[in-house]
DNA sequence: CTTCCTTTGCAAAACGTTTTGGATCGGTGT
DNA sequence: ACACCGATCCAAAACGTTTTGCAAAGGAAG
């Protein structure tokens, strides 16, 4: 590597002190140095590509620049990507980067992982999970400004963003019984986890809405994969009045509905519509018809956390704020009409 | 904030000079402090809590102690949280750090956001494709040690890993041979990629090398997605003499494939055998039965991205090296014995 | 007792910035 | 002509490390 070009050099090629440049690139303190000069300077400097030093002036005014990225797991879904470039995104149009680290379910690297964002200086981080779900902070984060990312946690002071499982799943209904249906069955998830509860709601406040009676016969709960999704729906499918729409935990537990609808001879949406949440598109435009499903806003959340934590950082003092992001219905090809 | 620890508090607490707390803590030249006073210093800098700022020490060795990986999509598949997770543990393992950074399509926001890179005094990148492909080096990464990951260059001096795929086609093909079928099928790629050629090749290689003699009709090409895959298999399955097994170029057409059959009365395994390359989790679990597939390597491709440029920082001089890995089969239940 | 090592510890410089307090230099009012 | 003022610019200190040269202390050899 050829020695970079520091502020020295751009300050000896244009005639001027260090200071002078410093001044003339960081306008911050703007009558310190002619409009003139500071213009010759700044060409000077784009012409010797000079790129400043993060770590000099990092060290210089206690700011690195960087924010933190902590997430539990990153390679089974394309969520974490999502979320990783929303933070980016929002993060680089304020001038930071983010530094990525990710401990699977292991503690003690996390902990340590963390260590590593400190060194680094690191000016916040946000902490996600990748589902919904009530975490603890670890405590290594004390002291450092934090944001939760698809995740909350009973401190009232720390901030954080989660999709509005409620809300969602009444999107979701809501398409179904729009599209004029009334005996609409639900396969939710075994698991005890806030999307569980919140979706439940949500499918119970759509019925109530529009006064529609809910045949208790017509909720099951299974494990939120395909083949969970496949067993159950063969269940509900299979009884004599059976529903005409079935509303979905997940895409996945969806595409298991489309595999027992098959297997009856049963075609969506003629026979019965279908919905989902995730818009895993990897699975909602694979299947045919085209999954209609309700997204979940990882991209918009990693935004969101990384500008909240950044005004903390750079204007601190604003109340912690906890927000349930709402969550669009995607339209493909699994709804339609009931059969008459 | 409270202020944090600095070596000066550990060198107080110690009650010896910042110095020996450095040479303490970096055992580097061993000889210079005593055993027991380096046992010493390291307890109460546990004690303190005490975390080295790697800001100050970047700038002091010229060692920031961080790589870029500069990616092209992160969001579409699970397989940019692979790579990224691979170059994460190998640099964990190596007390390096880093920053992901994306940019889609756009090649002068790259340039930025490279430039960034660079302020953050980055010691090394890896340039990574979601793809296998063809790239141009940007040019601002001359004089930056860079490595490709999932891609290949015209240029010798630089290290580049990409799977294998003559071989990966191989590994998919023989598995159908090895189960007893000899009429195959391909559902290729209508895209000019490394992929495309490399499976084809792979392709007609294992059954070369096998005496199977090739029937063209029962090569088709079509869109790289599971609609394309349906209207191949469509074609190919309707055939009056069709094949009894199908090699296909992705998971996704694949899984059009299950549908073709589906659509035709055809059963999986029994009627028609399917093979994928990805191993796509989301979907190869997903389909029943689970899809035998061969699995594209990229944990492994990122461990070894960051461990190839980490060797070259650290002592450099080695020959580039362009490497192709081995991609595993991973059997579910898509792959049986030919009806006879 | 002197001399010469060896072992151990310290003071200070350096890395590339930002920023504070002052210096320099025209020009202006008296 | 003198003091003063505003506008520019500069020298130097500071951020938290690592490392180089040196000093002090202690032990062995003469």
């Amino acid at each position: 590597m050829t020695t970079r070009v520091g502020i020295r050099e751009v300050a000896k090629a244009a005639g001027v002190s260090v200071t002078t440049v410093s001044h003339a690139l960081n306008d911050a303190t703007s009558s310190r140095v002619k409009a003139e000069t500071q213009q010759h300077v700044r060409d000077v400097a784009r012409n010797l590509g000079y790129a400043p030093n993060r770590l000099a002036s990092g060290l210089r005014n206690q700011r690195s620049q960087i924010l933190g990225l902590v997430s539990d797991e990153i390679t089974t879904t394309p969520f974490a990507g999502a979320m990783i470039r929303g933070a980016q995104d929002a993060a680089y149009e304020r001038g930071y980067v983010v530094m990525v680290v990710n401990s699977g379910l292991d503690s003690e690297l996390e902990h340590r992982e963390i260590t590593m964002l400190q060194q680094h200086q690191v000016d916040g981080v946000v902490y996600a999970r990748l589902y919904h779900q009530g975490v603890e902070l670890p405590p290594a984060l004390s002291g450092i400004p934090t944001v939760l990312l698809d995740a909350v946690t009973g401190d009232p002071a720390v901030s954080s963003i989660v999709p509005d499982e409620v809300e969602a799943a009444e999107t979701a209904v809501e398409a179904l019984i729009r599209a004029g249906h009334t005996r609409i069955g639900m396969i939710n998830n075994v698991d005890d986890i806030p999307a569980t509860h919140g979706r439940l709601e949500g499918f119970h406040n759509a019925l109530r809405r529009h006064g529609i009676e809910h045949d208790p016969r017509h909720l099951v709960i299974g494990q939120p994969i395909t083949s969970g999704g496949r067993e159950a729906a063969l269940g509900l499918l299979s009884h004599p009045d059976r529903p005409t729409a079935l509303f979905c935990f997940s895409d996945r537990v969806a595409m298991g509905a489309y595999q027992a609808a098959a297997a009856l001879g049963l075609t969506v949406p003629e026979d019965v519509s279908i919905v989902g949440i995730d818009n895993l598109e990897l699975i909602a435009d694979s299947l045919w018809p085209g999954l209609t499903t309700v997204a979940l806003p990882h991209y918009d959340m990693g935004r969101w956390a990384v500008n909240r934590v950044l005004d903390d950082i750079e204007r601190p003092g604003a109340p912690p704020k906890q927000v349930r992001l709402a969550c669009p219905l995607i339209e493909r090809g699994s709804v339609g009409p009931p059969r008459t």
